[in-house]
DNA sequence: GATGAATGAGTATTCATTCAT
DNA sequence: AATGAATGAATACTCATTCAT
C-alpha cells in the first residue's frame, strides 16, 4: 500500500458563539440526513451543505475536509456511547455480571439504532479512521472498562485481566457492528444481545475459578 | 437510502477455454495486488487492466463490472477459508472442544494472512457486498458448521444450538475482521485466538449443562 | 484578449492617523511573509490577514483589492531602488562610467537580496503590472537616469541617447529580475554584475566615439 | 517558501497513431487560443478541452496535468528558437560578429510574434518551470551557441568565454522577453534589436582586445 | 474476440470579496 | 472603524464503462 495519507481532520473553529454552533449542528444533522439516504458513496460536501441550507464555502469554515465531518460524527456517536456505557458500568446496585449483562444488551440496542446511518458511517470508514485524533476517543472507553474489568475478575492476574479486557471489547464492538449491518427486530435484538452475555458471562466465570 | 442499486455481478460468461481463464486468473492476481498496493479507493478497472497485461475491454469481457472482480475475490476467499474450515471439523480424530479450538486459530491466523489486501478488500465491500450472490456463498458455509454444532452441543435444544451457531459464527467472523485489521506478531495471534478460543469453549460448556 | 481588466488599484485611503499607517506597514509586512513563505500562487488576502493580526476586514478597508497590496509592496522597491541608484548616479566624485559600474553592481545585489520574495512578486506580477499608476513609478526612475545619460554619452546625439537610455535600462532591469531568479552566490553576483558594466561600458564607449 | 512541488510533466503517451497525433495538436492548438484570448490566469482544462473539440478526458489521456499543456507550448517554441538559431549561427557565409547580429534581430522578431500568447505563456511559468525537463531543453540551445562563441571569441580564455555566453544568453532572452512583452512596430523592433546588436558587437570586440 | 480511445458526469476544495453586526 | 461569517463560482482531475475498429 503506497499512498494512504493521514491529514489533519480536527474542527477548523471552535464554535464560539451561538451562531456558529448552530451552524455546526445543522451541518452535523444534514451529514447524518445524507448518510442516511444516500449512503457513505454518495456523501459529498456539496450534498451535506446543501442538505444543511448553508453555502459550500460556510461548511468548509468550520470543517477542514470531508473526513472530519465524517470523523466528528463517529467521534460523537462513541462519546454518547462510552457515557451509557459507563453509566451502566458504574452502577453499585447491580452485581458485576448482571452489569455487564446490562451492558451488552445496551450496547447492541444502541448500535441497532440508526442502523442505516451507522451502517454507511462505518462504510465511509477508511476516510477518517487513520485520524490520529480517533485513538484518543478509543483509548478513553477502554479505560473506563478496565477499571470495571477489576471488579469482574477479582482473581485473575494482571495478564490475563488485560487480555479478556481486549478480548471483551473487540468482540463487543465487531460484533455490534456487524449484527446491526442488517435491519434486526426487536426480539431478535434481544434475544442475541443475551447469547452474547451468556458467552461473556460464562468465560468470566472460568477465568475467575482458581485454577484458570 | 434511496439510490443503492443491486446489480448482476457473477461472471459475464464461463471461461471455457483455457485462454480464458489463463485472462481471468491474471486479472484476479492483478486485482489482488491492486488492492495490496493502492488500497480500495484506488482499486481502478484500468490499474488491474494494465496490472494483468490485458486491454480494459477484455477486462470487461469476463467481469460485468468493478464490483464482479471484487466479489470474485472475496468469493475465492469464503471458499478457501469454508475448505479449510471443513477439514479441520471433519478431523475425527480429535474431540469437538479440541476441534473448535484448531479452528479459532486456524482462522485468525488466516485472516492475518494478507492482512494488507484483505482489508483494501473489506473497505471495498461496499461495493460488492449487496449482490445476492453473496449469501449462497456464505449459506454453505454456515452449513457446515451447523452440522458440527450438533455433535459440540449434544445436550442442548434445537434453538439453542441454533442461536450459538450463530453467535460463534458472527463473533468468529466480524473478530477475525476486526482483529486482523491491524498488523499483527505470531505470538500475538495466538494469544488472542487462545483467549477467543476459551471464550467459545466456556460457552460451549455451559449449554452443555444439562440444567442450561 | 478578451478579459484583461484594469482596476482602480491604489490604497483606498491615505492613512493620516497613526494607527492606520501601523496596520498598514503591519499588512504589507505580512504580505512580504506570506509570498516568501507561501509563493504567489498561495499568497492569499486571507493569510497576509492573519500574519498581520488583522481581520480580513480591515486589511479591505486600506486596500481595495489583493492586487493593490501587491502592487503597493512592487511600488515600494521600485522607490527604494530609484532612491539608491539616484545617490549613486549623482555622486560628483566618481567619473560617469564608474557610476555607471557602481550602480550596476548595486543595482544586481539588491535585485538579489530577498531573492525568494522578489521571485514571488514577480510571479504575481500578472496581477498588478496593468495598474495606471505602474507606469508613473517607473518614469521617475527613467528620468534619473536620462539625466545620467546626458553625462554618459555627451557625444551621441539625442536620439542615439534616448536610444542607448531605454537599451540599458531595460536590460539591467529584465536581466536582473532574471538573474535573481535564481539563488546565487556572493562571487557569482560579483562576476555578473562586473560582466553586465563591461558590456555597458564598452557600448557607452563605442556609442562617443565620433564616428559612431 | 514551503511548498514548491515538481511533479511529471512529460507526456503520458506517445501519440502512435495519426488519430492521436491529430489530438495532441488539437489541444496545442485550443491551447495557444485560450492562451492568447483569455490570458493565463483564465487557461484552464475545461476550456482548452472544448475549444479542441475535445472530452475533457480525453485531454487528460494526452496530457497529465494543466502543466504538461504549458510547458508542451513552452517547449515546441523553444524548439523551434533553437533550430531557427541554429541555422543563423552556423552560416559560414558571414563572418560572426555578423552573424551575431542577423541573430539578435531574429530572435527579437520571432519574440515579437505572437506576443500576446507569448506574454500570457511567461505569466503561466510558474506553472511549468520547475519541471525537470525543462533544463535539457534549455541546456541543449546553451550549447549550440556555446561552440559559435568560440568562433566569436578567438583571443579570450575559456573562463571569459563561459562568462560572456551565459551573460549575452541571458540578456538575450530575458531582454527579448521583456521587450516583447509591450506590443511593438516593425520599426521599433528593427531599431531596438540593432541597439542591442551594437551592445553585443562593442562588448565581443572588447573581450577579442588582447589586454581585455 | 480483442483493443484502447473517448466520454463527461462527478467531487473536493479554494478564495476574493461583501456586509450585517 | 472594525470584525469575520458567509458566499458560491470556479477548477483540476478521476474513473467506470462503451463501442467503433
Amino acid at each position: 500500500m503506497s499512498n494512504r495519507q493521514t491529514a489533519r481532520i480536527s474542527s477548523r473553529k471552535q464554535p464560539q458563539q451561538a451562531r456558529s454552533a448552530d451552524l455546526v449542528a445543522a451541518i452535523l444533522q444534514a451529514a447524518i440526513q445524507v448518510l442516511t439516504e444516500h449512503g457513505a458513496s454518495r456523501f459529498t460536501t456539496a450534498r451535506v451543505a446543501e442538505k444543511a441550507g448553508v453555502s459550500i464555502g460556510s461548511l468548509y469554515q468550520y470543517f477542514p475536509n470531508k473526513a472530519a465531518i465524517l470523523f466528528r460524527l463517529q467521534s460523537d456517536e462513541w462519546l454518547h456511547t462510552t457515557q451509557m456505557l459507563q453509566q451502566i458500568l458504574e452502577n453499585p446496585e447491580q452485581p458485576p455480571l448482571a452489569r455487564l449483562r446490562t451492558l451488552v444488551q445496551a450496547f447492541i440496542r444502541s448500535e441497532c439504532e440508526e442502523a442505516q446511518m451507522r451502517g454507511a458511517l462505518n462504510d465511509a470508514a477508511p476516510l477518517y479512521r487513520d485520524a490520529p485524533e480517533a485513538d484518543e476517543v478509543r483509548a478513553a472507553g477502554r479505560q473506563i472498562f478496565a477499571v470495571f474489568m477489576c471488579e469482574l475478575l477479582p482473581e485473575a492476574g494482571e495478564p490475563t485481566r488485560t487480555a479478556a479486557c481486549d478480548l471483551i471489547l473487540t468482540t463487543l464492538s465487531s460484533v455490534g457492528k456487524d449484527f446491526s449491518g442488517n435491519p434486526r427486530s426487536d426480539p431478535q435484538i434481544t434475544a442475541f444481545a443475551d447469547g452474547l452475555a451468556d458467552m461473556f458471562s460464562a468465560y468470566v466465570v472460568v477465568l475467575n475459578q482458581p485454577s484458570g
